[in-house]
RNA sequence: GCUACUGUGGCUCAGUUGGUAGAGCAGCUGAUUCGUAAUCAGCAGGUCGCCGGUUCGAGUCCGGCCAGUAGCUCCA
């Protein structure tokens, strides 16, 4: 970055001082509207900046308004932001003075050796490491937005006070704030949740029960050609296909330590307290019940590796506060898998694991908007999280590092995202709201083989543990609909649309060779429907637009003479008539090659 | 689970200070047979999320529950 456009919007840098600059307008706004609310911590953050507060009231829209327009009073008159430093206690007595508790707090917890300094501008003081722009009178001020207010824990722990959070954001230029703003209304309107209703690909029943959406046969059939194409996909990579039980005795859990650690994630059915009576729990996993495929009878060396494969429903008993659309919800249905190998064959496994998620991915064209996170175990988990020892963590964080080092994969670390039995590569998915999500996982477990008792016979005939790759191909199938919808707005690619053509009659006298039609594409193996009621032609279009419908095909007179069809595309309008053998070999040949790319 | 907001026919919404539900689209019926994004007419459809309370009277007020939404926390 060169020197003369170092303090422009594009340098990120630059924009998240001038985002940090905006939170503390937005305090110092609040402190003025009410003097009685206490600070707690502002940051900038991705887009724009958010700031916690502990306020007597609620927060509304009309306070946000009220605040805005003194932020911009603020900007206009151009207040120099001043930084300073305080010795620790004075800095203590100087917030305890301002009576801001949380302030105290924040400084406490510094380390004895911190520098502790703090920005001032007019009559308002925060603390804060900095940077910041040198006045308020370079925030523009009829070009900030504050977005929405909710709340949020102190300090991120929820058994503390929940504050108020304010988020805001802020552009140098007006016209580039309408811009975002209308850009962020454009994405919402892709809301799976809202789009994958309103399309009548699922749905929910309040009687049935949060986090329980119901199928629609839309969204029952995307999902049924991504499983079979999963399915045999895996097959021909050498994964054995294996179907296990949706539930089983607490026995079996308490074997795997999801009993210990996840209990309260389960469905329980039974009373776990009364040990006379059997009790069950549905699966929130597979791998102790797949575990037991590998446990039919004494594995040697040359078994391994064994790749098994399941289409995995399973039960977690989310919070629920939790539940979204399909993204989050309490049943779900997983390309689960495990593979069971010998240690030198971890980084190939690995590697083909990682090789075969990609491949999903890319062909449901999500990949390119996926980032993998490395997701490692926190020693210091106060809750006692994960199991192993020491050595074992830094052994499969080592191998696992290596590895993705090696593929060249580009990563970020999550500190505590780990299983309890082992790290993971996390392939993430952004929702139309930012929200990230893990859409794929690849975990990497030298635990769980020895609590099962796993053991294979080597070629010198001991007995030795494998190691095992918990993995996915494509996530679970929900959860993929859902980022489908987004990503396509609702416009799903022809291989994934669960109807492909839809033929429309102009006249009831062509029906009986609409219908012929239609048998023909279905006879081809094209999902197509007719739609023969007595509407005019535009009507219907507009119909099946509104549904996303890839191919229109227009039958009237003509067309029925000469067994051609007039075909209109979703995206491109009008494009002419075809034979109807033409039109079924192109749209063939467009299924293929779209669904085979990578 | 926490904070806040929301909940009127399939959908989008209206419903004055509490007086006993209304529209458009969709649906159904009939007419229309009309060549690339809304043909016309008629009909039907609602215990106003559920339960309880206040009141002579509640869609409108209060409480509880259920569900939805955003964020927080959690996410094997």
């Amino acid at each position: 970055m060169s020197e003369e456009n170092q303090y422009t919007f594009e340098n990120p840098e630059y924009r998240k001082t001038y985002w940090h600059t905006c939170s503390h307008i937005m305090a110092q706004a609040v402190k003025r509207l009410w003097p009685e609310v206490k600070l707690a911590i502002g940051p900038a953050i991705d887009e724009g900046w958010y700031y916690d507060f502990d306020a007597p009231f609620t927060i509304t829209p009309e306070h946000l308004e009220k605040i805005e327009a003194e932020m911009k009073k603020i900007c206009k008159e151009r207040l120099p932001l001043v930084r300073t430093e305080k010795p620790r206690e004075e800095a203590i007595a100087y917030m305890e003075g301002r009576d801001e508790p949380y302030k105290v707090e924040l400084i406490q917890d510094l380390p004895e050796d911190a520098v502790i300094s703090f920005y001032t501008q007019g009559e308002f003081t925060d603390l804060c490491a900095g940077p910041h722009l040198d006045s308020t009178g370079r925030v523009k001020g009829n070009a900030i937005k504050l977005t929405s207010s909710c709340g949020a824990y102190w300090r991120g722990d929820s058994k503390r006070k929940m504050l108020q959070r304010i988020y805001g954001i802020a552009f140098p230029k007006k016209e580039e704030l309408e811009e975002y703003l209308t850009k962020r209304a454009e994405a919402l309107k892709r809301d799976h949740n809202k789009l994958g209703r309103d399309l009548e690909y699922f749905t929910t029943v309040d009687v049935i029960g949060q986090g329980l959406p119901v199928l629609l046969p839309k969204g029952a059939r995307v999902i049924q050609i991504m499983q079979r194409w999963i399915e045999d996909l895996e097959q021909s990579k050498g994964y054995l296909l294996t179907k296990t039980p949706l539930m089983a005795k607490s026995d079996l859990y308490k074997i795997s330590g999801h009993w210990d650690h996840y209990l309260d994630g389960m469905f329980v059915l039974g009373d776990p307290n009364d040990e006379s009576k059997e009790c069950f729990a549905l699966r929130p996993m597979t791998c102790p019940f797949q575990y037991q495929v590998y446990l039919n009878r004494q594995r040697s060396y040359r078994d391994l590796p064994m790749r098994l494969g399941e289409t995995s429903t399973l039960f977690r008993n989310e919070d629920s506060g939790e539940m979204h659309g399909l993204i989050r919800v309490r049943q779900f249905t997983i390309s689960e898998g495990h593979l069971i190998l010998r240690p030198d064959q971890l980084e190939e496994e690995f590697k083909g694991c990682l090789e075969l998620a990609k491949y999903c991915l890319g062909t449901l064209g999500l990949l390119d908007d996926c980032t993998f996170r490395f997701s490692q175990w926190d020693p210091a988990n106060p809750k006692n999280k994960y199991e192993g020892t020491a050595e074992q963590w830094e052994e499969a964080q080592r191998v696992m590092g290596q590895i993705l080092d090696d593929l060249g994969v580009e990563y970020t670390v999550g500190i505590d995202e780990a299983a309890f039995y082992g790290p993971k590569l996390d392939i993430q998915y952004h929702n139309v709201f930012g929200k990230e999500d893990t859409l794929v996982t690849i975990q990497i477990d030298m635990l769980l083989a020895q609590r099962f008792g796993m053991y294979y016979i080597d070629e010198n005939g001991n007995k030795a543990l494998p190691y095992i790759i918990h993995r996915t191909s494509m996530g679970c199938y929900e959860r993929t609909l859902a980022y489908l919808i987004e990503k396509y707005a609702g416009a799903l690619p022809l291989w994934l649309s669960p109807v492909q053509v839809k033929v429309l009659p102009i006249t009831d006298r062509v029906h009986d060779y609409a219908k012929d039609v239609v048998s023909k594409l279905t006879a081809a193996g094209i999902r197509a429907e007719g739609d023969l009621r007595s509407e005019k032609l535009g009507y219907k279009i507009r119909e099946a637009q509104g549904q996303k419908i890839p191919y229109m095909l227009v039958v009237g007179d003509r067309e029925a003479q000469e067994g051609a069809v007039a075909v209109r595309t979703r995206s491109g309008g009008d494009e002419g008539a075809v034979s109807l053998d033409d039109f079924i070999a192109k749209c063939l040949s467009e299924i293929r090659e779209k669904s085979r790319r990578v």
